[in-house]
DNA sequence: ATAAAAGTATGAGATTAATCATATTTGCTA
DNA sequence: TAGCAAATATGATTAATCTCATACTTTTAT
């Protein structure tokens, strides 16, 4: 059995080897566990806010987290989204901006925080870290860019099926009925695609009639991912 | 006067010093620079095609360059515009992916080209160079996290507006007429605004009608720098 | 110099999706 | 567990933008 100690070392932490920490030498990875800190956060709670000044680096040991930024007249956009191992708040950091977003906890999670100063040091002595993270940073990229494409060029409906699929990749299916692993509001979910609430209600209940989804609560079922693929209409 | 020699050395080029190269110590530019080879483009040529695989990085001597993707229906989306100094080719190099873009000569240029292994010794060996990039990539990610806000949750107008902006910021003004420093079609401002030519059409003759602009053949003289401000709505 | 092609311009109609209004349901708190 | 607030659902109307059609203008090639 694992003490609470074992279980936030970063040592004995299974998030760390799919992390870009993964590489690190054991050395190292100790005097990270010295350096870090290891905070607890409730479903909704802030780990960062918007137009902060960042201090450091979160690492998640275990949640669920989104970045979301207010547009116009302070509606909610959704940017990205982290699980297990996951790194945020390195974006502003290495452009050493205020933050652009906030990082908003999507469930119970426990995060932990490298400070900035012992973060650079790090990524100065282990080459393959950084490079690690030059590699996050191009498919941040790409991802975003592949999102600003579907949302100048598809329709609603294209775009809410691909969000769908981005939630199954990003969080992935509940074994047992199938349902995404991941509960968002409706309100959450047209901030992620770009429309209103009451058009993502709409399509979802379209959706359940077409027998593409089915909804049973919050819980959204996929019933027929190829007919999901196809509305999303990803062959260009 | 300068030999042709030394216009295309590294060690002489002004474009270098604004470059993620500006740092690097003069012995390394000096085996940049027998390392490099240089090529000449006409306007409307490409550098490199979608699905090609990355050989090397791209350095701009001198010239304006568009990464462009098609999207649905092979309709061309405008991702990132550089000009003399920037790199570009780096995203697809670093993650190790096909390139998803074309890179488009947008006039005649001249574009020195790194192959792909010498360009990771560089990096290995030069911390300050790989921490450039570092930065780069995450300005990159701002902005195309920023476009996509806007995408998502902006009118056309506004986005037009916001795109002439763009343009300005990308490549300047003419210092005489105030017009912008680039020639774009309508249908390339629409492959970059998101939307069709004909409304790209319909709202530049708005905003010459509305004094915004000024139209003169091929090129847009920014009339009212405020009311353009103004009507790409950027406070958010 | 002239024809052909490409790019720009404008109108009318169709369509998508937003907005506003109002139920209905769900979940939380006292 | 009743009551309230938030979330979900659905309809009607409106507004924005696309598409199609056609005309005009500029550029390019022969």
């Amino acid at each position: 059995m694992k003490t609470e100690l074992e279980i936030h070392s970063c040592l004995h932490c299974n998030s760390r080897t799919r992390s870009i920490f993964g590489s690190l030498p054991l050395d190292d990875v100790s005097s990270l566990d010295n350096l870090k800190s290891c905070s607890q956060y409730k479903k909704g709670q802030y780990i960062f806010s918007e137009n902060g000044h960042p201090l450091g680096l979160y690492c998640i040991h275990h949640g669920k987290i989104k970045l979301t930024t207010s547009g116009l007249n302070g509606k909610e956009q959704i940017l990205r989204l982290f699980k297990d191992g996951d790194i945020f708040g390195y974006r502003s950091l290495l452009s050493n901006d205020r933050y652009n977003c906030s990082a908003v906890a999507l469930e119970d999670a426990s995060v932990c925080f490298i400070p900035k100063d012992n973060f650079f040091e790090l990524l100065k002595a282990n080459q393959k870290v950084s490079f690690e993270l030059l590699k996050l940073l191009s498919n941040n990229l790409k991802q975003a860019e592949e999102q600003l494409v579907s949302m100048a060029q598809k329709n609603v409906r294209e775009r809410m099926a691909e969000a769908l699929l981005f939630f199954k990749a990003s969080f992935g299916l509940n074994e047992t009925d199938n349902s995404l692993n991941i509960a968002f509001s409706r309100e959450e979910i047209a901030g992620f695609v770009g429309t209103s609430t009451e058009t993502v209600i709409r399509l979802l209940s379209e959706f359940n009639h077409d027998k593409i989804v089915r909804l049973a609560g919050k819980k959204i079922i996929i019933a027929n991912l190829d007919k999901l693929v196809n509305t999303a209409n990803l062959d260009h």
